[in-house]
DNA sequence: CTGCGGGTAGTCTCTGCTGCACCATGGCCG
DNA sequence: CGGCCATGGTGCAGCAGAGACTACCCGCAG
């Protein structure tokens, strides 16, 4: 495996995996409690069409890593279910932009609210300076982790998206 | 929803609620290194079978939800893959034992080595202090997390396993 | 023997993904 | 202007995984 570590991030990784096993847990309970019935991949494509709404099929279909048709078939149940728009572009009349349709953005609000309302009703159990530490401490793995990998690293891809 | 939150525990919680995806991502982009095209069903088969080695089908269908029918679906995918033994119960012949291989202990190990190894080479990264913050942190929204859904909580059902 | 509990197996349905053939549009070049 | 190919999407199989329901077999215990 890696070899060069530092001191200490070994161990610290060890410590902190079980505990990020829970906070995962207790994340993505969230999820089935807000939305259940919603596709892995159907949520990441709701995702995707949010931070790029009006992306053509080619774009969702890079992004989530699939073909073509793939993820045509995948936005032919979103539409189906309600959750995207398909609008023929404008500009060139061979693509299709996608959005996102009222509901699809509520479930989304409800998603994240879920979420936090679910993180925030832990947190209240905390006590101050663990919550401070926590936050201290995952707003500065997300910092570094974002730094490491959004730049150039066409072997890394440690962070693709996140949810 | 929720109303008489603590004076912070939402802001914390939406706060948080960012950096827990980057963990998250980091966290099962390891998965995806270490276990690629097992999918999750059967990664949390395994998880339960290690946890409880020895269980029958009938107790892995719990596990999992799911009804015993599909769980010797599930199991039958996973033997043929030579991740489990199904060993004929010696006390009862009726049920069945199931157990990991050597095949699936070494993916189980490997799985959670390239996750730490993937946490901390991001740890590796990190202040000593914001390292600390971020044990100090998760370990105690473990333990409270574990404190509040392991006891009597029919409704909440906020932990149900951790990956 | 009968009943029950544990598992298997057949069949269905749905989702996700793929490959390939096909249609439409749009830009380019002669 | 009229072909021509590149590009964007769809339609049509086909496959695997997952889950469910049903019917059925086997072993155990009364």
């Amino acid at each position: 495996m890696a070899e060069h570590h530092g001191p200490d991030g070994p161990q610290h990784a060890a410590a902190v995996d079980d505990a990020a096993a829970t906070l995962l847990a207790v994340w993505d309970s969230a999820r089935e409690q807000a939305v259940p019935r919603l596709s892995g991949p159907q949520l990441s494509a709701l995702l995707v069409v949010e931070r790029a709404e009006g992306i053509n099929l080619r774009g969702l279909a890079a992004e989530l890593r699939m073909i073509l048709s793939s993820a045509s078939r995948l936005c032919d149940r979103l539409v189906a279910s309600g959750l995207v728009d398909r609008e023929p572009g404008r500009a060139d009349r061979r693509e299709i932009a996608l959005y996102l349709t009222p509901s699809s953005r509520a479930l989304l609000d409800n998603l994240r609210s879920t979420r936090r309302e679910v993180l925030g009703e832990v947190f209240d159990r905390m006590s101050p300076a663990g919550r401070a530490a926590l936050v201290r401490g995952l707003n500065e793995f997300q910092q570094v982790a974002m730094d490491t990998s959004a730049p150039g690293q066409p072997a890394g891809g440690v962070v693709e998206d996140a949810l």
